[in-house]
DNA sequence: CTGTATCCGACGTGATACTG
DNA sequence: CAGTATCACGTCGGATACAG
């Protein structure tokens, strides 16, 4: 069940291609679309950060979410994460060579999207009054 | 309330940067995320295609799924829907220019995700059996 | 300061059945 | 063929309280 044999990698065909990678891609994608990581990536771009550094920057996110979004990144191998063991505790976050490789076409993204933003926000209220009455 | 005032497009710093942009590019995020999008968009690459032969390429999607997705696909103006009043009917669904720019950064994202699977996939083993027992 | 634990409502997803 | 309707379930995310 789900996704597989579907090649989103846009690569040229290759001879015996793995469908079973299309899952795996997925997994990465979703990291990406989910609600916080990628803006917690932002954050990390120029240098690392203390765990309510982070909070404070990131305008609206809880502090349960912070938390999991930073295991999911460091399970991911995307952010390491120090601990000083002072009083009161210091822990930082920092994005890992693989994690800065990734900000690479997040931003992308990102600036696709910030480019894109009024034909989109235009599509979309011409399809919701449309739909409307 | 949400992530505001926060920069991820990546773009240079502009003089008075509008925050209120942050919650609409994490929208088009959002979109990327979503467990099927990205699988329908790489489909309709190389032309349009009809519901059914969406449905039987992404192997797992429900058709529910199938109809909600190609709808947001539509409300974000990344793809159009032609009917063609037949018995049965026939629905084509077609990339707009942008959904075709949508995919370039896309593509690039899934290339990157392909490309350092092993080591994403190494680095969740480890998080894992170091955090098993 | 940096978390963990718990509760709870909202939402996303799948399965199934039905319609034009 | 191309959907819509309904239900059921699991996960996500926020709020709050508590701990080391």
């Amino acid at each position: 069940m789900r996704p597989e044999n579907i090649d989103v990698t846009g690569l040229p065909p290759r001879p015996s291609p793995d469908h079973s990678d299309c899952r795996a891609v997925a997994s990465v994608l979703a990291r990406v679309g989910d609600k916080w990581s990628v803006f917690v990536i932002m954050m990390l771009i120029d240098g690392p950060k203390r765990f309510n550094e982070l909070k404070r920057m990131i305008n609206g996110i809880s502090q349960r979410m912070l938390t999991l979004t930073l295991r999911g990144l460091e399970r991911d191998g995307l952010v390491t994460r120090t601990v000083f063991p002072t009083i009161p505790p210091r822990v930082d976050y920092e994005l890992t060579d693989l994690g800065r490789g990734l900000a690479e076409p997040v931003k992308a993204l990102g600036q696709w999207a910030f480019t894109h933003l009024p034909e989109i926000e235009g599509a979309r209220n011409d399809f919701d009054t449309r739909n409307a009455e």
